[in-house]
DNA sequence: TGGTCATTAATGTGATCACAATTCAAAGGC
DNA sequence: GCCTTTGAATTGTGATCACATTAATGACCA
């Protein structure tokens, strides 16, 4: 049954009001996310569905709508497998993450209330007890939603939607990546955005969720220590 | 059969080489870049199925993944239907397009070489050739395919699907829009883009394209203009 | 005549099946 | 021993069907 290597993914919690396929679709981009499909793996839609205990159906089209998002990718063949990281490929998401989520945090900025702020405030505490207790996992899911706070404060906003794209395209890696470095001191970006917020400063904040971002995947600083995770 | 207005949309080509799924997707994407389904018309399965006589299997394949790229919308009632345009969504749109385009073509610049510019050139005199003739489809299409040719010059870019998605979003409404004022003039920023491209002057290459957007979406420049456009 | 409700039609969802293309593995030949 | 080839198994694609939900139509009543 394992074609290649044997792949645990956390099923989550099904829920009546949902349909199967909408289920399918979380599941399986939470496990992209996670990094529990590993790149290059083929991800053959029996599989998923015995390993769902679902028919086949909502997994094609649960495929069909990650691979539209970049979260997995359809070869020639027709089979899926999760993209393969490549040094540059790496270098340009992380660039249009910066060109696209600096935009959305000045977009967003004239919208962003105290009560937002204050939703910000508790977000980047529970990130700094995640780091605390060395909770990697839990740092990158609360930072996103830590992002997500901010570029969805714009109601008009269409980028979000972009942002989660790139995304999913840089979390197999990162997750990787975070195994091998999960200790680096980080300056924190999230007091200078949120204290730009408050004086309403668009150019500051900007700056600072891209500093923000940069650190974030700072051991591509190095393009050899890049390399080396790429390898593994 | 037609729910509420009649559609007519352009039949592609069948290619055997390709899964009808496909053929089927691209139909159905490029009906909705010409504006062949008005904003708000439900679209339902069986029938496009009928309309494109094929079984309503690869339509409700095709659907998902234009409502993944945000051509289509899904809405609470599970129906689908192109979505509609709002004066704030339409300038978050351009200026989205702007921030991701302008950032894709400084990202492609040192690739872009004399071959590349050539076939930029050869597309150019098209677009001035189709304006002279007023075919607004074909200096649309066209000019898609001058933007594309910079972007993609980049062998590592990962933009290029989220900026086809901001030009799905734009599409059906820069088509209404396009028949109300196809006559303006422009200045010719593709001529500007060219130049910054053989100085290797990236700053320039991005103000002109950022400058080509904008004009391309000029008529937004007044509020008023722009929602008389919008309830049409 | 306008609004409410019940009936009917239509739609999305999911399952199962058939078929062609592809992949994989074992057997054969050099 | 290594490569090619041939067989079977797996896979994606597409079609058809059943069912629950939703939208639409008509009747009924105030």
């Amino acid at each position: 049954m394992d074609k290649h290597s044997p792949i645990q993914i956390t099923l989550e919690q099904r829920d009546d009001a949902v349909t199967i396929t909408q289920w399918v679709y979380s599941t399986l981009r939470q496990a992209v996310m996670l990094g529990q499909l590993p790149p290059g793996r083929a991800v053959t839609i029996r599989e998923m569905a015995a390993l769902l205990d679902v028919s086949p159906m909502p997994v094609r089209e649960a495929l069909r709508q990650l691979a539209a998002e970049g979260a997995l990718e359809i070869q020639g063949n027709r089979r899926v497998m999760v993209p393969r990281m490549t040094a540059m490929k790496f270098s340009e998401l992380v660039e249009a993450r910066i060109a696209l989520e600096s935009h959305a945090a000045g977009q967003a900025l004239p919208y962003i209330d105290a009560q937002r702020l204050a939703q910000m405030r508790t977000l980047d505490e529970q990130i700094d007890a995640a780091e605390a207790t060395g909770d990697a996992e839990t740092v990158m899911r609360v930072n996103q939603d830590f992002h997500r706070l901010i570029y969805t404060a714009n109601p008009h906003q269409v980028t979000m939607p972009l942002i989660e794209s790139l995304w999913l395209q840089l979390a197999p890696f990162m997750r990787v990546a975070a195994a091998y470095l999960d200790e680096y001191y980080q300056i924190d970006r999230h007091h200078e955005a949120m204290d730009a917020i408050t004086r309403q400063d668009p150019v500051a904040l900007k700056l600072a969720v891209a500093a923000d971002i940069r650190d974030g995947c700072a051991f591509a600083s190095s393009p050899e220590t890049l390399q080396q995770l790429l390898s593994a």
